[in-house]
DNA sequence: CTATTTTATTAACAAATGTGAATGGATAAG
DNA sequence: CTTATCCATTCACATTTGTTAATAAAATAG
């Protein structure tokens, strides 16, 4: 719910009634469907998300395989900063894996909110920093862990995907065969 | 050597003789020795470095092993940004592979230098993206390509690593052991 | 230069992971 | 409801990678 996001930007900076009532209007609501993409290869990212419910999915297509980068559940946030920073177009999709409920930012939205409260600008880096720390953390967990070690960290640090991600894609995500992922289930 | 940073950041941005004055007087010549560190875990990072000769390895000690994350050469920036730009303490070691010739600025020095001219941040930018797209790069090798195609890889697109970086870190950092790669080197 | 330590290679064997194919269950479309 | 498609599982076998240990080669310290 939106008192979650409340919540979790008042550990990130003190802001007032009048800052949070700003905030929540640079929003939009919007609703994805199972399967559609809330950014394509090639597209310029413009908006930023909070997902209420549901569930994305960051990958790219390698040899015709989609491989995960990472995935995202109701509560945090969803963005490819690559493409919505730079400008660049993206090298990344990223889709819905459930119907999903976003409350999204646009990028000029975000500059309006960024000069009237500069304050809020502590959020995006805060929120660059921690898409940092975990695509490196998945980094080394690739470099150091065997298969098996993967997927019980994963199961560890990730229990509310378990269920929701396809087992194909959680494969694909720790570099392994969805066959092999099979086998070490049992 | 300087042309080459002076070169490189004018490919960034617009910059006038004077910019290009005060951005290298907000530098200080540094000097490591093979085996030192530009930044130890539990340290908070100060510093950003530009290295004009010499060679640097990011890495975390995991399980007592040295797990290479990135490595940085002549005419390139050296940052860890996580601990810089955030003011945390580091959970990554820098240290220099080589006797390695820098350009350090200070956060202070930064400061100064984005409050003359603003135009500077545009560098940071830059440098941070492209931070990002090398992790993300590493990330996916790692999850789709098996060890013979990450260091062929690894070769094409470092071919000045690998006579420079010893095997045993390029191994750790391609997640193979040491007998692996030597094996696939026949 | 020599001795010592560190790094790289090799080999035999074990363990982990990939491959291809078959099957059954689940899910979605009509 | 029925059919078609997609997804997960299983198996046998191939291939890759890890492990242990020994040795050689290279780098470093004295």
């Amino acid at each position: 719910m939106i008192d979650n996001l409340i919540t979790k930007i008042k550990t990130i900076g003190d802001f007032s009634a009048d800052d949070i009532k700003l905030f929540l209007s640079s929003f939009t609501e919007t609703f994805l469907f199972k399967g559609e993409h809330f950014l394509s290869e090639g597209q310029v990212s413009k908006h930023l998300g909070y997902i209420k419910t549901g569930l994305m999915m960051h990958y790219k297509i390698i040899d015709g395989v989609e491989v995960p980068a990472d995935f995202t559940i109701e509560n945090e946030w969803v963005a490819y900063l690559k493409s919505f920073s730079s400008g660049t177009a993206s090298d990344m999709w990223i889709k819905a894996l459930e119907d999903t409920h976003l409350l999204t930012m646009s990028n000029t939205a975000m500059g309006e909110l960024f000069s009237k409260q500069p304050k809020f600008m502590a959020l995006k880096s805060y929120y660059t920093e921690l898409s940092f720390i975990r695509n490196t953390e998945h980094t080394s967990n690739l470099a150091t862990l065997n298969a098996k070690q993967r997927y019980y960290k994963f199961m560890k640090n990730h229990p509310a995907l378990i269920n929701r991600v396809p087992q194909y894609y959680v494969a694909a995500y720790l570099g392994i065969k969805p066959q092999s992922l099979s086998r070490l289930r049992k």
